[in-house]
DNA sequence: TAAAGTATAGCACAAATGTTCGATAAAGGC
DNA sequence: GCCTTTATCGAACATTTGTGCTATACTTTA
């Protein structure tokens, strides 16, 4: 993406919406005005056209304060479950501990696990991360997922060989399970870890 | 947090606003009306006052539109640099890819990379992963970093020894680096991967 | 220096928007 | 039944907001 470099004016400005839209709500040309040293609406909305044009930013004519980063991606709050009871809801309101911003257009039945131990260390899954799953999509087989073994979620593998299901881990420290009743609770479809 | 159950067309509203404030900008009492099949705006007005003292929202009156859902966690918009160019300033807005988003009040000093490689595959840093690092925060002997070699932006661990920088690879595969004129761009705080 | 182009200011106006007021309908208690 | 409470509607109003117009200051070019 190469777009033109900006003016002064326009970078307070550019960086003025960044900051908004962090708080949740799009300012007005009038806000933009006085948080920048602009003192003209006018002089305000032709820098915005231009930023548009030059696909810094989005904008819907049909309604007000309607302005977006370009390329800035929608975000979800994924409810991050604290405990999985085998046979509940995944997505009882009572069990989430926290949202995790994921950048998705929904967040329908997206839902985010923390991880405990090493099993799948080698894909880059440890300990303490943070896994989001999608309870509507399809796993096949080969796809990592959030599966149950006995009462207890874990993240590994999904393996279907000749008709058997196999939850494989990726740690040679770690023996595949090969579930009697097996259930995928989701697929896994993104990974996050803060130090 | 108990907070009052909700009438039927309470939950329309507030299902409405979730699904709008997902698309980034909150909507207009109009455009609620819209949407819910309410035909008074005095009626969404009645039900944004509501919510709002049972806490379900939150709003400014100062401001239109200015309607966010009470407890989702601050998320900062960080943006993903394309290309690090050497002695130039990292947070150059044209170089700017896509935002990730980030659980932070803030996005200011935060900057996001795309990991190549596999040097710090042994703490769960894999190809192609997005890393997030905050300029602004001092790094210490034994923090990831990313730190210029050359003129390549490389993820390592930062190791003091003597008073010789190291930036050290997770993964026997590869060699510690000793850069000569070590630069430090930013401490990384954070780890993304989609699947 | 003069001309041309650009950025900003100042103002005006129509549309969008939040809010208020009174009227009407529905629900519940006596 | 009647009264009270609540929810919704319809319309009106003041403010906010986006946008367009012209004038002025500044920069660039010849």
């Amino acid at each position: 993406m190469s777009r033109p470099p900006l003016s002064e004016n326009q970078l307070k400005v550019y960086n003025f919406l960044v900051k908004s839209l962090e708080g949740g709500v799009p300012p007005s040309v009038r806000e933009i005005c006085q948080n920048t040293g602009l003192k003209s609406t006018s002089s305000v909305h032709a820098i915005l056209n231009t930023l548009e044009e030059n696909g810094y930013i989005e904008r819907d004519p049909r309604y007000s304060r309607s302005i977006r980063i370009a390329g800035a991606s929608a975000t979800a709050q994924v409810p991050l479950i604290g405990r999985v009871t085998a046979g509940q809801p995944i997505l009882a309101v009572h069990e989430i501990v926290d949202y995790i911003p994921y950048a998705a257009g929904s967040a329908e039945g997206l839902f985010a696990l923390r991880v405990v131990g090493y099993s799948m260390r080698d894909v880059g899954i440890m300990d303490g991360d943070i896994v989001i799953a999608d309870k509507d999509c399809v796993a096949h087989s080969g796809d990592i997922i959030i599966g149950m073994d006995g009462d207890e979620a874990t993240v590994k593998r999904l393996i279907i060989k000749n008709g058997q299901v196999i939850f494989m881990p990726e740690n040679p420290d770690f023996d595949p399970i090969y579930p009697e009743n097996p259930a995928v609770l989701g697929k896994v479809v993104g990974c996050y870890r803060r130090y």
